[in-house]
DNA sequence: TTCCTTATGTTCTGTAGCGTACAGACAATG
DNA sequence: CATTGTCTGTACGCTACAGAACATAAGGAA
């Protein structure tokens, strides 16, 4: 079945698919396959991170929830990133919430054998994994300060098209099963702000959707319409990880995906 | 002279006076005592990094400027952070400028021995500065991730209220030699609005300020009215570098800094 | 099928902040 | 002093978006 297939691999993780041979079979028997349903919370605000995780086919959002409520997404995490860098820079915790976006699986890797990893590297074994991630912190950074630069001076449009692009970059379909409340509330925005901007992009024939469901029907039309703030991101992650950026062509136009 | 005096030593720093003895003393041949006037651009974006900045009593500015002209601050660093992280995190290269926000002074350090002294750490001789870069990386993010926030959610005088209370923080005294034109640029606004909210603050009696020269003369006063943004940030910063927070109680009310 | 929940659509009003234009005030400089 | 450039103040129409209240429709559950 393909779907097995497509939730089997450590490796469909971009990371951890950078690791050379050796390292990846010294990490593979600590990793734990577990599955991401739409909503759950890996973290909470503050709370001690227990477990990283290696997204491969589902995607979670760093969201920051204010005292009153509102809400505003700080970052975006799929199959190209890891969640949990606060275990790496010995934060332990963050004052924002992990929340799951897209349903699908990750590989977890518990705090402890993690921070043995990093003491291994430090002791000249090699060090790839601490260099993947530092060189993902860097573009992690680039992509929220290109969403501080997104909410001072862009539309709602063009942050819903960047939504949807990012999305697509890390899912294998043209399909999202995402509200339109969802997305609201991630762009920290109205829900109805977004019923507008999705209907003036259907209108435009660049996607099609209904009832939590968005299909992508014009991925260049939504690449022409967006602001740079996207374009600056991917350029500087293809730049960082360069065979990664080759991996995903992404033919196939409908496949779903749970 | 008391100036000479101020400027004189890296251990104003606060992520150099975190270090050991042992590596301090290593470091501190490397180091080279810079001036940082106003409106310097230590780094454009794009452009390879040649030093690492330990500012001591400057203020300097990463900003995203966008393909129009329109600008929006990323992060603010001074006395207590280091700029160039990218060095340590393998990019090489930022899409963002560092310039001078407030003039003072740095230590800077070449690339290349910054990288070899990581190399020397990997190599287990302490690793100190390491952990420490990586934990000041986690309070960076999130800085950032506030000002993501702080530019969806609030208002322009809560945002200048944060900004000022962000620069008492990293000067001696409660004087900015800053324009409103300057704040409205890093800030991503009109300079108009900053004039109001400038006014605001001053008829409340919290400011006082002429032609390019601000003084806060209510600093709790400004704290009181700032949105959390910048509370969270100070907490999290307190929790990962505590020895820091105490270090200055600023008690001199007034004293002009060049 | 019918019902009921959940998702989306519509509309109105209020307002923060933008763009633009220009006037006044301070400070350096010749 | 007078001039000039740099800051700061004021004003006004305009737009994007918030807040709120309510209408409709899709689709799963009974």
């Amino acid at each position: 079945m393909i779907q097995t297939e497509l939730k089997s691999s450590p490796r469909q993780n971009h990371l951890i698919n950078a690791l050379p041979v050796v390292e990846y079979e010294h990490l593979l028997p600590l990793l734990e396959l577990v599955p991401m349903p739409l909503g759950e919370v890996l973290y909470e605000s503050g709370e001690k991170l227990r477990y990283a995780y290696f997204p491969t086919t589902c995607i979670v959002s760093l969201l920051y929830v204010m005292e009153n409520g509102a809400s505003a997404e700080i970052a975006m995490v799929g199959n190209e990133g890891i969640l949990g860098v606060a275990l790496l820079m010995g934060g332990e915790t963050m004052p924002n919430r992990a929340v799951v976006l897209s349903a699908g699986y990750a590989y977890r890797l518990r705090e402890y054998p993690l921070l043995r990893e990093f003491e291994r590297m430090e002791g000249n074994h090699g060090g790839a994994l601490l260099h993947i991630l530092l060189r993902y912190i860097h573009v992690l950074i680039t992509q929220m300060a290109q969403t501080v630069v997104c909410n001072r001076h862009h539309s709602i449009d063009q942050h819903l098209c960047r939504f949807l692009l990012m999305c697509l970059d890390r899912l294998p379909s043209y399909e999202l099963n995402i509200t339109q409340e969802l997305i609201a509330h991630m762009l920290g925005v109205r829900r109805e702000s977004i019923t507008e901007a999705a209907r003036t992009l259907q209108i435009a024939g660049l996607i099609n959707y209904r009832r939590g469901h968005i299909t992508v029907l014009n991925r260049p039309g939504l690449e022409e319409r967006v602001c740079e703030c996207y374009h600056v991101v991917k350029k500087e992650s293809d730049r960082l990880f360069p065979e990664i950026s080759q991996v995903m062509p992404l033919r196939p136009r409908i496949l779903t995906l749970g």
